[in-house]
DNA sequence: GATTTAGTACTAAATAATTAGTATGCGGCA
DNA sequence: TGCCGCATACTAATTATTTAGTACTAAATC
């Protein structure tokens, strides 16, 4: 049988940031801020909100009209999740070899640059 | 419409990593390789394979019975198309957060934040 | 030569992910 | 009151991904 993701698939995690920088957010707010990007319908969005309710990414609250929804896990938490699910399909589950792609491979600037050596002193 | 994967799948990169290791190999090399590690039927894997091949990953040539397949791309092109896609998707296109993260959260040995260092050093 | 073995081609089913239509209800207002 | 706008619930279609069955062919073996 297929895996089912275990963490964020693609749309889910574009509605998951638009809820993330306002707090909270209606399916009319999300709706209009992916309208922004792209064609989707409203009920494409409230579906999918729906199921990112059922999996406990988002909890919802009645107000007035309509429901408001607010993340329930931090989006630090989530964020963590999916760069480590990466690292374990991509790598194998070593970041040494992703952490050495990115700093050959990712052009950063000097500024970059010097603000990752200052966190890796601190780690030390 | 639902949007068509532009990197490897993650089905398909189980099998590309069986290649990668092998540079070359057959059908069977990598059924046998998969097997070690969870049920598949011998068809399904000759189908990815097949789809890898049209997807211009896998190049095959004719051998005594059976195909020979190779990679038509080096892996470390494959793995950055990956991460770049990785990137654009959860960062929003910008390496320097998941570098951030990657040196805090993920626990990495002093050796490793040496060799990081040492590469930063070599970047400037 | 007949049978078994190992390969490919073709076809298609199952599941997950994404998208959206239809029915229905409620509150405001013309 | 009757209609319009906006919300939800329920249902379902579409597409991508993953999985594998069946038919057929050629080589190897008995």
């Amino acid at each position: 049988m297929r895996h089912r993701s275990t963490t964020l698939t693609s749309q889910e995690l574009e509605i998951m940031k638009v809820v993330w920088d306002r707090d909270h957010a209606t399916v009319r707010d999300v709706y209009e801020a992916l309208l922004e990007h792209r064609k989707i319908a409203y009920t494409t969005v409230m579906t999918m909100m729906k199921i990112l309710e059922q999996k406990k990414y988002l909890k919802k609250t009645q107000d007035e009209r309509a429901f408001v929804y607010r993340p329930s896990k931090p989006k630090s938490q989530v964020i963590r999740g999916m760069v480590r699910e990466f690292i374990d399909r991509v790598f194998n589950g070593s970041a040494e070899p992703l952490l050495a792609h990115l700093i050959e491979d990712e052009s950063l600037s000097g500024k970059d640059l010097d603000e990752l050596a200052r966190m890796i002193r601190k780690e030390r």
